[in-house]
DNA sequence: TTGAAAGCGCTAACAA
DNA sequence: TTGTTAGCGCTTTCAA
């Protein structure tokens, strides 16, 4: 059976008392130097791991952060994730991932689980199903540290992290108007999540200044975010259907970007007849068949700013009370037929 | 601060024993029907949660496993991870996931930290920098359940799920060969690698069968598997200088065949002069503007497969002695251009 | 500078 | 069917 070594094991061994061990292992000051090398050593030694579950349990701390995201399979995600390790392993804090879905109730469980495991904070992208937040408010409100990131909830204070969402949906549907463009059509995943009101915001405001009125039937929203392929078709070929065709594209999610793309292809629609612009992170953007337009976030920044700031709580002495939210820029590359610099 | 209810407040209020709250939560049999209502509805009504590491301190388990992976940004993986939680929900068990970014010392570090977080159980795919076993080998001994998954380590003696890679890359050559291909280069990642070695001997059984001299020159490792695109680049640089040409290359791993694509795009090689043929579960691969015939593992059913294998030794009454391998079949995708089936 | 003792929240013998 | 008691491995008062 598992039998790992224990603090009394070492403190018998050395004929010590398991709290100078303790305090030895965590280098106290209270600990002479001599002791703390013999414990040290022979710690070393036996390849002693301390128990984080016995420790939580007690000290309420460990020295570990949950990372929950919807999917994994989201390069933006990943790569947000790799920025969150890289500064956390730099403060010795360990990472636990898991990802939701986008279902509400994997959501619940999952923040559950990991408040239980004693994490010291929470990094959290919303599931797209999340209407309701009490499950996260309770949480927060007993002093969990939380740090919102791409997805974020205005009814929780505290720190988020989101890409300059507005300005960049922005830029792109004006460089898109003074390009040519009349008809934009805006696709999104869900209506509710703070990324889609956002972005229709950037959308909607560059319609107005250029004096483009404002089509219903140019908004289409995909709720399953492109891993229903069969949606965003179906929502391609109804905006194609329009008397009046749009004669670009304007997709407000990652993975619905692609999902477009396979759309378009099976509809054999040409990209000189409708010009397309999505939020991606994807890698393989350059390799791939149709050029496409798009707006890249600098996920791995953002990942880091999300740590940084959760650190901030989790280490504070008092209780911070002025939050506020990082806005990152994001980064617009044209695709080249377009002949437009990035 | 965060004080959330114990099983001991249950107890107070209910004017019951913190052991019976703790079996009548637990749905034990000897607990009668009507405590465990009384119980359960106060639970439930006040939203208890139970602390699985006090929980776990205790008994050991923790109905928790720990997935291990080199790369949470290759879809091979992330496509794995689905398909063991789809298992591991069912059955009521978290994950906790982790990268090692293949990093050995990351790999050390991040296992040591699940084993004392008391998983119950590790699903790992090792890092491709790991030539050395201990850190592993050690907790195996000690009782902890461990299944290999896709990368695998001969020297330890447990559950393994694999890909037919033998067999996927022979049929993949022969393939090729009978479609006129001679010149068939080999390009691998790290060349320790299980899943290197396996694949290497495919493609050298093929040749043989064939009679079709094995040159070493056309054999070629990339240990950064892609990530480091230079690498790969040059080595198709070295390829594409030798006096007898490639007419063909097969790229053993995920990352590498991505890796593969650009460098030849870069290097303006076009698919006619070089047929393409790699490993890759990457969603987009439809999308692309070169046509790469693919050898597609079955990710999601791999893990699934992992999954109930770990469940099988964590909750065998005795242990288990007499371990296998599994493979799964893996499925080839010709590119058009190359008028084969699949 | 070190040790003794209590207890974190829970589970599991053993008793009743 | 329920309660009592001890203890998982560690940290943390408090005392020495």
């Amino acid at each position: 059976m598992y039998k790992p070594i224990t603090l009394k094991d070492i403190a018998l061994a050395l004929d010590l008392s398991p709290s100078t061990v303790s305090r030895a292992l965590r280098d106290s000051y209270e600990i002479s130097k001599k002791t703390k090398k013999i414990v040290n050593d022979y710690a070393a030694g036996v390849n002693y791991q301390s128990n984080p579950m016995a420790a939580g349990l007690r000290s309420k701390k460990s020295k570990s952060i949950g990372i929950v995201v919807p999917d994994l399979a989201n390069s933006f995600f990943s790569q947000a994730i790799s920025g969150i390790e890289s500064i956390a392993d730099k403060e010795g804090y360990h990472t636990i991932i898991s990802q939701t879905k986008d279902s509400y109730h994997k959501e619940i469980e999952v923040v559950n689980h990991m408040a239980n495991r004693s994490v010291d904070g929470l990094i959290i992208t919303m599931s797209s199903n999340t209407t309701e937040y009490t499950h996260l408010q309770q949480m927060h409100k007993s002093g969990l540290p939380i740090v919102f990131f791409d997805r974020i909830v205005d009814e929780i204070d505290t720190y988020k992290v989101i890409c300059n969402n507005f300005e960049s949906s922005y830029k792109a549907i004006l460089q898109l108007i003074e390009n040519g463009k009349k008809d934009i059509a805006f696709l999104a995943t869900a209506p509710q999540l703070s990324i889609s009101k956002e972005r229709m915001n950037g959308y909607r405001a560059a319609l107005m200044d250029q004096h483009i009125l404002w089509r219903d039937e140019l908004i289409k929203f995909c709720p399953s975010g492109g891993s229903d392929h069969s949606e965003t078709e179906f929502a391609m070929k109804q905006l194609m259907a329009l008397d009046q065709r749009p004669d670009a594209v304007f997709v407000a999610g990652d993975r619905l970007s692609m999902s477009c793309l396979r759309a378009l292809k099976k509809l054999q629609i040409d990209s000189d007849e409708l010009s397309i612009i999505g939020f991606s992170n994807v890698d393989l953007i350059d390799l791939l068949e149709t050029p496409i337009s798009h707006i890249r976030q600098r996920a791995f920044e953002m990942g880091q700013i999300s740590m940084t700031m959760l650190l901030k709580i989790i280490e504070a002495k008092y209780p911070i009370t002025d939050f506020d939210t990082k806005t990152i820029d994001a980064d617009i590359f044209w695709a080249e037929h377009l002949g437009l610099d990035s």
